[in-house]
DNA sequence: ATATTGCGGAGCGCAGCGCTCCGTTAAGCT
DNA sequence: AGCTTAACGGAGCGCTGCGCTCCGCAATAT
């Protein structure tokens, strides 16, 4: 072994996980067997079952990890000078990391006080990214902060049958087109009522 | 019984049972199981393998029926006289009935002579339309006609967890933004190298 | 040498699928 | 009216494939 020792192994096995989990989970659809995340990631089930005692505790990590990374994302978007690049790519980060892919879990786990948290304070961060965009100009002003937020959710969708490169390709120039259509001020107003924040959260379950 | 006998009742459980496999297959996925067809058209298992020996055969019907209703929507798109119109047309009429929704079921199920006969008649108009609004000037000249196929395939993928009406919505206003994005220019070109035809059929099998 | 820790993976019990089979119902026929 | 028969609904069979457990073994620590 590369390091030294058991526990080394034991910790890299650790992340290995998870890097796992979270590619076969967010390919493949939330309910891919728990062996496919094991042989992914080179490891035996007993491994696995050692650290995580249920397939829904392995969510619920892999889950506020996943906000943390969209929450540090949408920091580094207001970190950025430039309004519409800072929102521009924070949208690409979700679609990159898949963050979206992880919502069709919702209402299938529970979910923990922390993950509500972290959930909370990437949405406040977020609408600062959207307000900043809309007081700008750079954003059409009929688009939303959960308009933005389901678009990332629609391209970080699992591509169906065996993994293709080429469907990752037609993602990044499909999402160029959809981020070209964000821009201001929009050939045409968008069709029926925005979406209410309610709806939103209750995918989720009920609030704490 | 309504209009009158037994035949009447078959032939009305005929419709109903393509409703039904339509709308729970392109809500659910293909994988749902074949009962919640049954039920969803109000008829029993027996009805349903009575006419269809194996949910394949029920499959490539339904493959079928959709790339002739895909079919119709190009041509009608065609016969706007409005270029753009006409593939805005086509394009939010795929999305409505989903077909894109179909095309995991590539690799899962044998696809029929008739099928490809079909698939490549709409390819050929779809092409049409797709040249008609570049020598318009109304799409930007980056995106292909795989681009714009996969465009429809992307918004009519089933959306996770229970229905909800707001998702339609949603997906109403994502691809209004997504269609404002078509028009040209293009405020950036787009990143990659366009899909390749020989990918694209390759995902339904070998051809005939 | 011995004890201890973490390892891989075979297999158990069960849920949920595709599909079959059969008792029941009601239209058509004489 | 009685009989035949076509079409019906749905319980249940066999089986696949899942989450999870358990145990023999290899690598370290003492």
């Amino acid at each position: 072994m590369s390091t030294r020792g058991r526990q080394a192994e034991a910790a890299r096995n650790d992340l290995a996980l998870l890097r796992a989990a979270h590619e076969v989970f967010t390919t493949q659809g939330f309910d891919a067997p728990v062996s496919a995340i094991a042989k992914e990631a080179g490891v035996g089930m007993g491994s696995l079952y050692r650290r995580y005692r249920t397939k829904e505790e392995l969510l619920q990590r892999l889950c506020l990890i996943a906000m943390e990374r969209s929450l540090e994302s949408a920091e580094a978007g207001l970190a950025h000078a430039d309004p519409w690049e800072g929102l521009a790519l924070f949208v690409r980060a979700g679609v990159a990391d898949r963050s979206g892919a992880l919502a069709p879990v919702a209402g299938t786990i529970e979910v923990t006080d922390e993950m509500w948290r972290v959930a909370r304070r990437a949405g406040e961060v977020a609408a600062r990214l959207v307000a900043r965009a809309h007081e700008a100009g750079v954003l059409r002003n009929d688009v939303t902060r959960l308009d933005i937020a389901l678009l990332i959710e629609q391209f970080s969708r699992p591509a169906p049958g065996p993994p293709a490169p080429e469907h990752d390709q037609v993602k990044q120039r499909l999402l160029a087109v959809a981020l070209d259509g964000l821009r201001a001020p929009g050939a045409t107003g968008l069709p029926g009522e925005p979406p209410s924040p309610e709806w939103y959260e209750r995918r989720w379950g009920q609030a704490p």
